[in-house]
DNA sequence: TTAAATTCCTGTAAGC
DNA sequence: TGCTTACAGGAATTTA
């Protein structure tokens, strides 16, 4: 699922592509995938704009428009964003259609439809509760252990569970909370409140490595995920436990464990993280 | 305010 | 082989 290192290659891959390009026109199948505002409104506003930028905020890709106004998507569970020439044929479940004015196209395909479009600016979104206020960016140069810890103190939640509160820190979905907290040695279901600021640091390095790790390496197809050319990232080789329940652990041998914590399967070692 | 549970959705894989 | 069922999970929403 595309989480912080998949949404920053996906915007790396568009940026060139798509900046000083004008949307001609836009077609939606599936009117239901714009959350904000009303689809027609939406094209309205998408048609004739030219792409100023294309960025990234925690899960979210943030294209910008001439007009000011911020196109944003999420890609939820199986979204994908691709730049296409007009002869690909059109792939199942592919959702919104815009149209470029050099004859390519950029389309979005979400099979299980948890993704989501929306347009407005930064403030209109968050004041219309359209985008929930997010934590700090963990790989921001300016994020420091500090910073961390303090948001970890006094919560009674498990390090899991916070790391997945965007919140609280953005961008970090299952692959990547699973992937920090067995670098940092921690237990995912200890209580976050509960850390020392030594351990908080570890983790905060052990998140910053897993991320950049994962942007160097294109990110994870564990499931559906592509980058913006419909190819697939190479970290879901590397992966030290997402996905690896049963089998042993790189370090000590002994078989990864599988429990569920907030609603997700949660992969770790019960020796090497204590 | 915080935390946990529930819901949305479809492709895939396991089980009978 | 073919059908049914469980499972995957990001985040909005609901409940406590």
């Amino acid at each position: 699922m595309p989480e912080l290192p998949e949404v920053e290659t996906i915007a790396a891959d568009l940026r060139p592509q798509l900046v000083g390009r004008t949307i001609t026109r836009c077609e939606l199948s599936f009117p239901t995938i714009v959350r904000h505002p009303e689809p027609e409104e939406f094209i309205d506003a998408v048609v004739d704009h030219r792409i100023e930028s294309v960025g990234r905020r925690g899960k979210y890709i943030l294209i910008g428009l001439g007009n000011s106004l911020l196109l944003v998507v999420h890609l939820g569970m199986t979204g994908q964003l691709r730049i296409v020439d007009e002869v690909t044929p059109l792939e199942k479940h592919t959702h919104a259609v815009f149209f470029l004015d050099d004859g390519r196209q950029l389309r979005y395909r979400d099979p299980r439809r948890f993704g989501r479009l929306l347009l407005g600016t930064e403030q209109a979104l968050l004041s219309s509760k359209k985008m929930p206020r997010l934590g700090p960016e963990p790989i921001d140069p300016d994020f420091a252990a500090d910073e961390l810890y303090r948001r970890l103190r006094k919560r009674k939640t498990s390090l899991k569970a916070l790391l997945l509160d965007q919140t609280a820190i953005a961008g970090v979905g299952n692959i990547y909370a699973d992937e920090s907290l067995h670098r940092a040695r921690l237990r995912p279901d200890r209580v976050a409140g509960s850390l020392s600021k030594k351990s908080a640091q570890r983790l905060h390095e052990s998140l910053r490595e897993s991320l950049q790790t994962a942007i160097v390496n294109r990110g994870s197809s564990v499931d559906t995920y592509r980058d913006a050319w419909g190819e697939m990232g190479g970290q879901q080789e590397k992966l030290l436990v997402y996905g690896r329940a049963g089998e042993p652990c790189f370090t000590c041998g002994r078989p990864l464990s599988a429990i569920r914590i907030a609603g997700r399967t949660t992969v770790f070692c019960r020796r090497c993280q204590r």
